[in-house]
DNA sequence: GCGCAGAAATGACGGGGGTCAACTTCCCCG
DNA sequence: CGGGGAAGTTGACCCCCGTCATTTCTGCGC
């Protein structure tokens, strides 16, 4: 019999569980005591690892919990009448998805896993229970949703006034960070979602996604071997994506 | 501040005065008793009317508060680093803005009113505080983020797949929507934004978006005297704004 | 009522990117 | 290893919508 028995749960474990995925930005910021954390993580259910292709919620399906991304990666995406789709968002380690659903209580889009990825599921009910004993836990979850708010304006931009090649570019550039700041690297990656996934979501054709990794290539802003991705000029790719590049609309 | 009202307030008058803005969605659904909403709108400071070009907010402005909309309408939009405009969103009494603000503390867009128009300011350290003691206050406001979000992403299929006449036919039956709810009519009602405005935030050319009011009058959609907009067929109008018309690309 | 400025409408024109089609590469599975 | 289907690439064509230019309309101050 060991003598840490008793404890349920060891910090150090906490600390792992808590450390790279969204809980990160849920329970460990500013505000939450040690017995806070111990409280959030026992409501947090972990999942074992979903497949690619895998489905974490369809739209229609009852609302019940928000999930973090521990790791791998998630495109959420609408289906119009038509049958057609819509990507509405790629999703990183450390991000939370379903926040759409709150509102209605049953999921307006589909969440798809795009590579082999680890779940955390937060039942929701929980989580409010939770958060009117641990007010800093719903600001949190408010700040939460002004970021995710914000960040579609952001895409609206983009989808409303950019060209083809800056929304590849805004694109690349957007992943690019996020991995940095989780810790991966800002210069190369692997882009786990399908050349028709990327159109769909910057509203371009395959056919244009794929003219414009060749033309990129061709300047030597990046060198794309299949799914894999190198950023040369990431400076430059910038700029591309902000629209302050060299070839601007009536100088 | 111009808050001059010494006394205490009247029930009828609280029914009054969230009967219409916002609070007609914060405070009045489920879960909240009388006391309640008195001590929401204690902190809920009311301003005197704002006139066309006025600034609720500006771009990089400190956060202090929410704005709910109790009449008339504001666009809400960033500014790109080559001084162009975005308009981001239009807004209807009863919608809150300044909810992209939260998460960085500092307003990352601008709100102008478009007509004369009342505004509620509502303190957000006062609102956490609130929410804190009222539970069900932060839930109902975590639902309105929600269904921010889902709006938005809905914006985003339209910006992304959308043709230049679904986008004008669907900007048309949301704001035909929103109003009804609203108890104005669903049919006939006035745009306080200008083609310029509108076409800003579809991602259309000023032109574009004339032509296609031209277009929709020819059709026999819509009657359009100016800034008066009469709907005339609005099922076909809707059928157009969901894509599913009769002249679909592909059958 | 006059005149001016900004908004809106209309026309002409050209290009960015969608569409269709053919080909190549990748990748899964037996 | 090899076959087959999906994913990706490339080329040809052309249409929608952006751009530019001109005209008309609207609102507002004097």
């Amino acid at each position: 019999m060991t003598d840490c028995s008793p404890t349920p749960i060891s910090l150090a474990k906490l600390r792992l569980a808590c450390g790279n995925c969204s809980l990160h930005e849920l329970c460990l910021p500013v505000g939450i005591g040690l017995d806070d954390v111990d409280r959030l993580d026992r409501i947090v259910k972990r999942r074992r690892p979903s497949s690619r292709g895998d489905h974490v919620f369809r739209l229609g399906d009852e609302f019940r919990a928000v999930y973090a991304i521990r790791a791998g990666s998630v495109k959420t995406y609408t289906t119009t009448e038509g049958g057609g789709e819509q990507v509405t968002g790629f999703h990183l380690p450390g991000e939370l998805i379903g926040l759409d659903a709150i509102h209605t209580g049953t999921h307006p889009s589909s969440a798809k896993v795009l590579e082999t990825t680890s779940l955390c599921e937060i039942p929701f009910d929980h989580l409010e229970e939770l958060s009117a004993v641990i007010p800093s836990l719903g600001r949190q979850l408010i700040r939460i949703m002004s970021r995710e708010i914000h960040s579609d304006d952001e895409l609206l931009t983009l989808l409303g006034k950019k060209s083809a090649e800056e929304r590849l570019a805004a694109l690349l550039i957007s992943l690019s960070n996020r991995l940095q700041q989780r810790g991966f690297s800002a210069r190369e990656f692997h882009l786990s979602m399908s050349r028709n996934d990327i159109g769909n979501y910057l509203g371009l054709a395959v056919e244009t996604v794929s003219r414009l990794f060749t033309r990129f290539q061709q300047l030597g802003l990046v060198t794309a071997n299949n799914k894999h991705i190198r950023i040369e000029r990431l400076e430059d790719l910038r700029a591309l994506a902000t629209g302050s590049s060299s070839c601007q609309p009536r100088g």
